[in-house]
DNA sequence: TCAGTGAATGAATAGTCATTCAGGATGATC
DNA sequence: GATCATCCTGAATGACTATTCATTCACTGA
């Protein structure tokens, strides 16, 4: 667990209100709303999307989004929820037949390959953030929060295994990991042209492992680097 | 100059038309509508800015914006054009007493130096890059890989001086340090709850290095990082 | 068959805001 | 002091679009 998330203030969850009962059919609608927002905020952006838009994509009526959403500005906040749980989702679980090198690459690879698959998404959580509520900016912050941390336990296993150095600043390293697959998705116009995705990710990794392993760490990580788990 | 830029297509020079004949009347009026802009369009975004409230805070009319701008969008345009080019004023010119770590340690430094001066610019950029035509939007990105150039040269010149491997991607190394600059706005929010700016930038900086230097760039590395230049 | 309930529709409302334009002001030139 | 060029103003226009709500629809159980 992170410093950071170690002190976290208690955050209310916060949800989105329905005037539909059916629990199940809130969340197969919300998807079905979603799934066409997210392509439409992606393409166009927030506000040059209408309601209108959204409910022709979804198949379904202006009056209905309303029914599973308060507002636009609701229908941004479950969007953007829907693809960082979907970011979070993608991090394995850590397999325990794993060197602790070997699990942070795993991590980064998985997130730096959802970043990359859903691309659009990730830059519209750049450009959109800031035009939600305080309270529903605060909740979207928090789930980014505990998605690092996943990174962050397994950078903080390295540091306990020695092959990280004691005085790396764990939650650095982990930020600077995850940007690096931010990264990807904001500068691709340009990044595109100069690396492909698996050495893009490969020298991410590297620049990490080498501003903070250990003597041990380093070899291990030769080791890494010539096994083919290294896809 | 980066491979990158040695490739790049000629881009018209996108401009501006303004109704107003006097050129530098012209460049005071844009300044002033400028001004009030980036601080509108940072607080609030650009969509939910209006013409009328950056007239206001401009001490001018509505119509007289028109006169100098041709559409809103062009007002946005001008706005991220004077927020990169004052990034790319702010990066020294090689001093050639500097060794060529020493150059790329100063320029990195007073890059992140002039993000952090104008955070909110700089997510700015992130947010808003994309609601401009797509000439516009080329431009910007043209303004952007200059600036990028003046980093890539001091890279470059530690190739040469073998204080970094000969096999660096250049262009890439240059994205990684840039990147580490925007980052410091883009994630303030966390960031500043762990190091401070003067940390976080030496960390970047070092990161890099040991990500590319040769033994004697270490060597090298190691000297500046004792001396007081790195203020 | 029918009453009752939750879902779904989409036309109407109510506001907002970018852009225009008819008309002033200022100062230079003759 | 009349004419013209240039700059400036801000009320009026015309679109656009989030949100509402009166209605309709579909189903359930008795």
């Amino acid at each position: 667990m992170s410093v950071r998330a170690a002190r976290k203030q208690r955050v209310n969850k916060v949800t989105v209100k329905s005037q539909v009962l059916d629990a199940e059919l809130v969340e197969m609608r919300r998807e079905q709303i979603v799934a066409a927002a997210v392509e439409l905020f992606s393409r166009n952006g927030y506000f040059k999307t209408t309601i209108l838009e959204i409910a022709q994509k979804a198949k379904i009526s202006v009056g209905l989004i309303y029914h599973y959403a308060r507002t636009k500005e609701d229908v941004l906040f479950l969007t953007l929820m829907s693809v960082l749980e979907s970011y979070k989702r993608e991090i394995p679980a850590v397999d325990p037949h794993d060197m602790p090198l070997e699990s942070l690459w795993k991590a980064l690879n998985a997130y730096a390959r959802v970043i990359d698959r859903r691309r659009a998404a990730a830059v519209l959580a750049y450009r959109s953030t800031k035009s939600l509520p305080t309270a529903q900016r605060r909740t979207i912050m928090q789930l980014e929060i505990e998605t690092n941390d996943l990174l962050a336990q397994r950078v903080q296993a390295c540091v306990a295994a020695k092959l990280f150095r004691q005085d790396v600043n764990v939650d650095l390293a982990v930020y600077q990991l995850i940007m690096h697959a931010h990264t990807w998705a904001l500068k691709h116009w340009h990044l595109k042209e100069i690396v492909t995705l698996d050495e893009y990710i490969a020298a991410g990794f590297e620049s990490s492992v080498r501003a903070s392993a250990t003597p041990a760490g380093l070899t291990a990580y030769a080791k890494i680097n010539r096994s083919p788990t290294k896809r």
